[in-house]
DNA sequence: TGTTAATATACGCTCTGGCGTAAAAGGAAT
DNA sequence: ATTCCTTTTACGCCAGAGCGTATATTAACA
């Protein structure tokens, strides 16, 4: 699954989104990036102001990536082909 | 084109290639974001603790988005199918 | 090689992110 | 309803992001 994120609350809901489907807790994540859980709280709603390195910390817990795209190239699917 | 970011230089190497593609400058983007040059250099020089509003501010300018994707889920491109 | 554009750095300032810590509020069960 | 887990919010603190401004440094190129 890839979703599209183009303002903090995009990002925040992916990752919780995410996050939930691994089954992990903010708690979970807070121990293994050595960030606080209010960090990790405030990411999730949004706060535009977080700090990159907090975001991708986050996301290599939870082996993600982002991938910089053109907007408005759709992403083709298999399913949209086949 | 889509390139995977995994870390603060990869998003700012991202964002100075496709900046320098349409021909802008820094100045351009500082301009069209309100954000000041020297902010723009340190963000496409990798700086880990640029806020994500800064860096969804130059990509809304330069027409990009992040898609958030699991890691090692490879982007199939249409060349790699037909 | 000298001029101009472009990018990188620097200084003082204000604001706020994340820290440590703690408490409050929500949620999901029995 | 109460317990337990999860998430949100709060407070004081420090480090640093982005601001305004200005000056280096580098790049192009006549």
């Amino acid at each position: 699954m890839t979703t599209i994120a183009r303002t903090p609350a995009q990002i925040g809901n992916a990752l919780r989104r995410v996050r939930k489907d691994k089954g992990l807790t903010q708690k979970d994540v807070s121990e293994r990036t050595n960030l606080r859980i209010a960090t990790i709280s405030s990411l999730e709603n949004g706060d535009a102001g977080t700090q990159i390195r907090t975001i991708l910390a986050v996301m290599m817990v939870l082996q993600l990536e982002f991938r910089v795209a053109e907007r408005g190239s759709d992403q083709p699917s298999l399913e949209d082909i086949f």
